[in-house]
RNA sequence: GGGCGCAUAGCUCAGCCGGUUCAGAGCAUCUGCCUUACAAGCAGAGGGUCGGAGGUUCGAAUCCUUCUGCGCCCACCA
């Protein structure tokens, strides 16, 4: 016997992998078979596996192999997503390291720097995706910033500005001062923070000695003030409205204004109006035709606008204005309290309010089209309860308009372009005017129109220097990765898709965006609006990877287990095991994995993982059992034809569920039914119960090749239906069940589909086990070694005779419980074990005399406990309503239960008196 | 401030369109086994009045109300 006791994952994972790639199984062309195509949530082209990555990468792959096994034309689109900001955060941090400023370089130099480390970093994270199985047609490997894909984005551009959905607009929104561009408000992650309230003093102008205090957590703004608000019915400011007062430091003249919108209860009652840095206060501003004041650079510096400080960060301004504030006593008070501060989602920078020319997409329409798609069911949520979020959302009240432009260079740049002329840009009513073209030579044309002069070329044109969000590419991923803008074959066959599987965080950023742009597009594109329409017909969301304190994963907290680390320790098939048995749908999954935070090992095992490793090694050790008989052409006994029929109709049984299961993405349970239906059914009992007996002498017994075979098939099935779940192992076995021709793998075997299933022998074989366990039981707790064979005896009656008629029943229960005999009896035997199974009675004659005492209390337990059974059924029997208002099956079921335990009761109180 | 969800064994969860698959799974714990497939294992065991309180019903972990404790999403008050 050469093979291992222990099962390598390593070794075999790498040599399956490498031959599914090579035999082409991966790949998929269109042709007549019914297609099932899911697209990867493209990752971050420069990031590396994580736990998240894992979870929905799984999830991905066992849907994919299901399908492909069930002969369908599987198709996984792999690939990965540009990440404008968090990409180009890095090289310019990387360049940084090399003593290299972004502002030192010009656009096309810094793209050079960013492309080269994307050749080089880039993809990695695909390359790992392989050592957790997954199969993804490499052949199509997509990058949302390649030409075809970027067309696409200047396309669908054009096309919505053409259709008058694209505006720009100067608008308070979420800067980030260290990447320097603008946010969407889904950029922005809100936590709550210490911070502090400062009460200052602003005089009245022609009233030195009165004062008005105002609260404010950004004091290193006043200088932007233009106003002091109050609340329009509060008495004690009342006779202030219309006054002016003075800026502190400044001394710069503001009115006192009233409006409704002040909070007359939190801090001081008066608030400081800033509209350049701040969003409420800049609508105050509009209703009351304030002026605006912006006194911070693009990098969160004090301009010349704010007088003093110029030049100091804003938070080391604050600093400083509070001392200078003090000496000119007119800071009140400081007092500490909790807020929510507004952080970058990828720089961590504080985010600041900031009035900017942006571009926006209108929302209104495509929120509409997004939430009638999951209404009506056309797109199905998974769990369905996500619908809830999502409606949240995209409702009228709370929907808003999408900022998609960016102040950054890796990027799809926006295709307008803007008339130069001596001051500045040509504008038309005060409003540059853009030119929104596929090409720049368009965009010349348009000029020429607008401006009636045709002598214009394109070196007077200036292009926008902003690029779009990452999401306006990333939403048109289910159209784009099959070209579906340039060319429509591969769209009419794969699309739309049949399920994203993502985490719920990006249910807005992306989810509900490629809904709206699968409905916008796909139908004219495949002119045919029957077809074109959702961009997939399931959302599978997964939960969010946690630790065991219930945090989400992730670097900056260190507590993420190393991806890599845990597919080594575990092998791929393991760490897919423990992530899909860790949960269900949308549930977040505790991932209890400590680490080791400085070296960012695994040090305490991931208990579930190790669960998966630990079944990968059972069917090893069950391949090896196997492979270790001897096989003669001898006739098969009744324990074994028992046994194989037994089995068949378990594995059929547990096969016609799996379905249901898939229908409904229950991977979790479709996995444990498995796993159960391998460890117990087949390990523990059908191998126990055909295993050839050993001789004292060290030889063994021959298995008959008919049981020998059957045993190979149901292997085989089962290898089959664990497939998807755990590609490498049942792979490996599958080939050392059987020598097999080339290209007969169990990747592309068929997917077992259920057969009749024999249920009276399932439950007669479920009545003889319990009787085992029972005998097994009471050996455990007398001490007697499970090698030292009993006699058990059982007493005739109907259904122990239905049980025992059957051919090999008692043979294989002997050689379960290890019996040396084993006797029906029509009398009750006298200073005996006694056991009830079912409703039949089983006496386990021992060598040694029994203990009447511990038997009797035995017993009389059981007893009482039937008793109280069936007063319980018969107090519901006895109710007229109950057996009137319940179904009949319910009331005959009681009834059955009554007899039954009548039935016990005698014979335990039989057993009671034969002591 | 608006909304959603969760609470079941020591831990992580399943069951939740009412009635023997109804109190379950895995892990952990305890007992006994190095029984020639597997100690990454085998055979057993203990452990929960299904968060509290009401209600509907013949019958509630499951439906309703309410309270408590958590979690999340959205908006964001200086």
């Amino acid at each position: 016997m050469s093979l291992s006791t222990r099962y390598n994952a390593t070794e075999t994972e790498t040599k399956w992998y490498r031959h599914w790639e090579t035999a082409g199984y991966f790949h998929s062309t269109p042709d007549e078979r019914e297609p099932y195509t899911i697209l990867i949530p493209p990752p971050n082209v420069t990031g590396v596996l994580h736990m998240g990555h894992m979870l929905n990468n799984t999830v991905q792959d066992v849907l994919v192999r299901h399908a492909r096994m069930q002969g369908k034309n599987a198709c996984w689109v792999p690939g990965t997503d540009h990440a404008s900001i968090a990409t180009e955060a890095k090289v310019v941090q990387l360049l940084r390291q090399k003593g290299v400023r972004k502002s030192d370089l010009s656009r096309e130099e810094f793209l050079e720097h960013a492309w080269a480390w994307k050749e080089k970093y880039g993809g990695i994270i695909l390359e790992q995706l392989k050592k957790l199985g997954a199969s993804c047609d490499w052949e199509r490997t997509r990058f949302t910033m390649e030409p075809s894909l970027s067309r696409a984005v200047v396309h669908v551009f054009t096309d919505l500005y053409r259709k008058g959905r694209l505006y720009r607009g100067r608008r308070i929104t979420n800067w980030d001062p260290e990447a320097q561009t603008v946010l969407s408000n889904e950029e922005v992650v809100y936590r709550e923070e210490n911070a502090q309230l400062f009460h200052i003093r602003y005089v009245l102008q022609d009233d030195p000695g009165n004062y008005i205090t105002i609260a404010t957590q950004r004091p290193e703004t006043i200088m932007a003030d233009v106003a002091v608000a109050v609340h329009p019915e509060e008495e004690k400011y009342r006779h202030l409205v219309g006054k002016q007062v003075l800026i502190p430091l400044i001394n710069r003249a503001i009115p006192i204004i009233a409006d409704a919108y002040v909070d007359r209860s939190f801090g001081t009652g008066a608030l400081k109006i800033t509209p350049a840095h701040d969003q409420n206060d800049h609508a105050i501003g509009q209703r009351h035709g304030l002026p605006v004041i912006d006194i911070l650079t693009a990098d969160g510096k004090l301009n010349d606008q704010a007088q003093i400080l110029v030049g100091q960060d804003r938070f080391a301004a604050r600093k400083q204005i509070r001392r200078l504030l003090e000496e000119a006593g007119c800071l009140e008070k400081v007092e500490d309290y909790r807020t929510n501060i507004g952080r970058s989602e990828r720089t961590d920078a504080v985010v600041e309010p900031r009035l900017t020319q942006q571009w926006f997409l209108r929302m209104d329409e495509f929120a509409r089209t997004a939430l009638e798609a999951v209404r009506s069911g056309e797109v199905r949520f998974f769990p369905e309860n996500m619908w809830n979020m999502y409606y949240q959302w995209l409702n009228e009240d709370n929907v808003r308009d999408w900022c998609i432009s960016r102040q950054l260079w890796w990027g799809q740049r926006i295709p307008a372009w803007y008339l130069r002329t001596t001051e500045g840009r040509w504008t038309r009513d005060g409003e540059e005017v853009p030119f929104v073209a596929e090409h720049a030579a368009a965009a010349l044309e348009q000029a020429r129109v607008a401006t009636g002069r045709p002598e214009l070329t394109e070196a007077d044109l200036e292009q926008d220097e902003d690029v779009v969000d990452t999401w306006f590419s990333s939403w048109l991923w289910p159209i784009s990765v099959f070209d579906g803008f340039e060319r429509q074959d591969e769209l009419a066959y794969y699309y739309p898709t049949n399920v994203l599987v993502t985490g719920w965080d990006i249910m807005f950023f992306w989810v509900a965006r490629m809904i709206m742009a699968g409905y916008e597009w796909s139908p004219a594109l495949l002119g045919n609006a029957s077809k074109g329409t959702m961009p997939f017909r399931d959302v599978y969301f997964t939960g969010m990877v946690r630790d065991n304190k219930r945090r989400k994963m992730s670097k900056s907290l260190g507590n993420s287990p190393d991806a890599l680390a845990l597919i080594d320790t575990y092998g791929g098939d393991g760490v897919r095991f423990g992530m899909l048995l860790s949960g269900s749908a949308g549930n977040d999954i505790i991932f209890d994995a400590p680490i080791d935070s400085a070296t960012n090992t695994v040090l305490n095992e991931s208990k579930l993982c190790e669960q998966g490793r630990n079944f990968c090694n059972k069917m090893w050790n069950a391949l090896r059992l196997i492979k270790g008989w001897q096989v003669a052409d001898s006739p098969q006994g009744t324990v074994e034809a028992l046994a194989v029929a037994w089995m068949s109709a378990r594995t059929e049984q547990a096969v016609a569920g799996l379905q249901p299961l898939f229908d409904q993405y229950r991977l979790s349970d479709a996995l444990l039914s498995l796993y159960q239906l391998v460890w117990d059914d087949f390990c523990s009992w059908y191998l126990e119960m055909i295993k050839p007996a050993y001789r004292p002498d060290g030889t063994a017994d021959a298995l008959d090749r008919q049981t020998y075979e059957a045993t190979v098939s149901l292997f085989e099935r089962l290898m089959a239906a664990l497939h998807p779940f755990l590609p490498f192992v049942t792979e490996e076995i599958w080939h050392q069940l059987r020598e097999r021709p080339a290209g007969q793998d169990c990747m592309v075997a068929p997917y077992p589909t259920a057969g009749p299933v024999d249920l009276t022998l399932v439950r007669l074989v479920e009545v003889a086990r319990q009787a085992i366990s029972e005998v097994r039981n009471i050996r455990s707790n007398k001490g007697i070694s499970p090698r030292e064979a009993l006699t058990l005896q059982v007493r005739e009656s109907a259904t122990a005779s239905q049980l025992f008629d059957q051919p090999g029943l008692q043979a294989m229960i002997s050689k379960m419980a290890n019996l040396d005999a084993f006797e029906r009896v029509q009398e009750e035997p006298q200073g005996v074990l006694t056991f009830l199974s079912g409703t039949d009675k089983y006496f386990l004659p021992l060598a040694t005399a029994i203990d009447t005492a511990a038997e009797t209390e035995r017993l009389s337990k059981e007893l009482e406990y039937y008793r109280g059974f069936v007063a319980s059924v018969e107090k519901k029997l006895s109710n007229e309503r109950f057996v009137q208002g319940a179904p009949a099956a319910v009331v005959d079921n009681e009834r059955k239960k009554l007899a039954d335990g009548k039935e016990k009761i005698r014979m335990l109180e039989e057993a009671l008196q034969g002591l």
